[in-house]
DNA sequence: ACAAGGAACGAACGGTCGTACTATTCTGCG
DNA sequence: CGCAGAATAGTACGACCGTTCGTTCCTTGT
């Protein structure tokens, strides 16, 4: 079985690629199977179902997502430069136009009044990537890098709000000042949640 | 041309609603002349084209959304209550459901790598509300609410970035919490911004 | 009251969608 | 080799897409 699994890995890997472009709706059978050079048919024996298919996508960006941004984050020392490395792969992820993280900003605003099967994986995956991020904070609190009092939920909210409007900035509006604007906002962040201020 | 007008009124309205769920590319002539109760070739005679009809959807969500967040903000004393107007008539927008908010958000998502009329509005769009808090936020600068060197455009896009993340938020995820940490952002932005810091 | 013109409709178009079936080609093991 | 079974192509389908056209209906100004 290794011709029929490079395929799918090919097919998937498009699929990621063209989902981030036009949406996880918006991705269609007869586009992707021309993307890759096969048949309609013969791409769709892979993907049993359209919906399957969004899964199978939704996956691959996953997982592409967790070997670009979170797996390398992790071998960096616990506590805040664990959080930084984080935050800096994931905006690197995005400058570069890797397609993994901006499937995910894009699926989610796609689906987040849409039931099923897709909207239910979307919200499984963003709700690990949350508690991620929680954790990897989490772990800043007792390194001492930060308030014992700080709320990791709170920050992991945050992050994700500075880096939608990252994504957003930059790749809608195209504003050169995107990612500076962002590494400030996770400063300030950082700066918020720091022991050494005033509070208590 | 009164009878024209109502109908064309009716259609933009249930499009706004429409296209806030299922998105603007999603948004179909067919569907919306189903909810609008009439037939196809009727409204198509109103929507040109379904370009033009996503351009005249947009359109709508703009007013609707200068109507029920900007304008009644700008009602507020200026500098920073004018600021906190604005922000907690956007948190109530995207809340309530009001459509027209959540459409941008949605819009903005899908046609960020999608050339055309609709991503150009929606750039242009996006520049004016980016400006107004930028306006709205340096006002507050004059007034002595914030500090002299503190950057419009980067509280703008923090914003923003908060503004987003509250709705991924809240829509999808249906975090309960959402709310509550979207206000807790930006109490922390404005004390940032504050000139009572040590800073300086 | 009546004509003019705008508003809405129904039917039809070429095209693409997702999805079945069948047929063909290819691959890898004995 | 040869052959079973996987992998891909071919074809067809019903449904819906955006769009056009000709026809009705209704509004409105006079």
């Amino acid at each position: 079985m290794s011709k029929g699994d490079a395929t799918r890995q090919a097919i998937l890997h498009r699929g990621v690629e063209t989902a981030a472009r036009v949406g996880l709706s918006g991705l269609t059978i007869g586009e992707l199977a021309a993307a890759t050079g096969m048949s309609k048919s013969g791409l769709f024996a892979h993907a049993k179902s359209k919906e399957s298919l969004q899964l199978q996508v939704l996956a691959q960006a996953r997982e592409e997502f967790i070997d670009a941004v979170i797996r390398p984050a992790l071998t960096a020392p616990r506590g805040e430069p664990r959080v930084r490395a984080l935050f800096d792969h994931w905006v690197t992820c995005g400058r570069t136009r890797m397609p993994g993280g901006c499937l995910f900003v894009k699926a989610a605003a796609e689906y987040d009044d849409r039931p099923g099967a897709v909207r239910d994986q979307l919200v499984r995956d963003h709700t690990d990537l949350h508690e991620t991020i929680a954790h990897v904070f989490r772990t800043g609190i007792t390194e001492g890098h930060f308030r014992d009092d700080a709320d990791p939920a709170e920050f992991a909210s945050a992050l994700h709000g500075v880096m939608l409007g990252f994504y957003h900035s930059y790749r809608l509006l195209g504003d050169p000042a995107a990612e500076a604007h962002a590494r400030q906002s996770f400063e300030n962040l950082l700066d918020a949640a720091r022991p050494t201020s005033d509070t208590v």
